[in-house]
DNA sequence: AATGCGGGGAG
DNA sequence: CTCCCAGCATT
């Protein structure tokens, strides 16, 4: 089943963000990366950090970080394996190599200065369509569309009726989300972080509560009787045990705790399979991960 | 449009 | 145990 656009009065649209705007206010998580003296940068790193990473996890790092490189020109003059070993355990650690491409590519053509234009920061490395929108409303304040898996299942349930938006984010439903954005840099901002905001401690994907929702007397879900998910057979779980990724991140806990090369004897502890061992080590260093030397194997230096 | 890419905590 | 998380890049 595709996406339809749901046909919902202006005025329909305009009591959610203003009820979910008060909600906000008055309910939202004390993110340390929501501090009013949060500069620019500590918002793109917070999230970058927190691209498919719970921000429990995240804040600890993040902290580090900007104590460690407070400006985009401090990370990109630092070592990289240092870069990876202080991404520790966050996952997808190409992150940290884009988090410093990205760092680089802000002192070459901004002048060390986060744009404050959509157009570019999302040319930069590690930033796409969600996160360009993010640093636009919650760093610099200004009217963007932000659109991640919190949103997208907050308005599914509330204007569509459905328990979950479709597997793949279309373009319909991306035109949907701008069509509703509020027109003033305030309220669109405050529309972002509140439908997000409502999505991860709320209307979460697991349960709703909708006794804690603001906007439930609205909701289409709930008023049409909380209808099942129609993709539910569909929706693919991604399997992880076993898979490149476990091996992967294997070698890089390996690497990231030695305090120099080790040798391929200790990474083979880590996996029985040498096979997908020598794929998995192969790829890494294919990613700029890893470095081999000989028989000896590192963070890039 | 589909895949690959980490890791940990909640239910 | 399964599911899910403030996605991005590549195909």
């Amino acid at each position: 089943m595709k996406f339809v656009p749901p046909r919902v009065p202006p005025a329909t649209v305009s009591e959610v963000q203003v009820l979910v705007a008060d909600w906000f206010r008055r309910e939202q998580r004390p993110l340390p990366w929501r501090e009013p003296a949060t500069s620019a940068w500590a918002v793109l790193l917070s999230e970058v950090m927190s691209q498919q990473t719970p921000v429990a996890r995240v804040a600890p790092i993040w902290a580090r970080w900007l104590e460690l490189w407070p400006t985009p020109a401090d990370l990109a003059q630092a070592p990289t394996a240092q870069v990876l070993r202080e991404w520790s355990s966050l996952g997808y650690p190409r992150r940290a190599l884009r988090l410093q491409e990205c760092a680089a590519a802000i002192v070459e053509r901004h002048d060390g200065v986060v744009p404050q234009i959509y157009d570019d920061l999302v040319e930069l490395p590690g930033i796409g369509d969600y996160t360009a929108a993010a640093v636009v409303a919650f760093a610099h304040g200004r009217r963007s569309t932000v659109v991640d898996t919190n949103v997208r299942r907050v308005l599914a349930r509330v204007f569509s009726g459905t328990a979950l938006p479709p597997p793949t984010y279309s373009a319909a439903e991306r035109a949907f989300a701008r069509a509703i954005t509020p027109e003033l840099d305030e309220q669109a901002a405050a529309w972002a972080a509140g439908s997000m905001e409502l999505g991860a401690v709320v209307c979460t994907a697991r349960t709703a509560y909708c006794e804690a929702c603001p906007i439930s007397a609205l909701c289409a879900w709930r008023l049409a009787g909380f209808p099942e998910d129609e993709h539910a057979q569909v929706r693919t779980t991604q399997k992880f045990t076993g898979t490149d990724r476990q091996v992967r991140g294997k070698v890089m806990k390996v690497l990231r705790d030695a305090h120099g090369p080790v040798l391929r004897s200790q990474i083979d502890l880590v996996w029985p399979d040498q096979a997908q061992l020598d794929r998995c080590v192969a790829s890494l260093i294919e990613d700029g991960l890893a470095e081999q030397d000989g028989e000896a194997y590192s963070l890039p230096q």
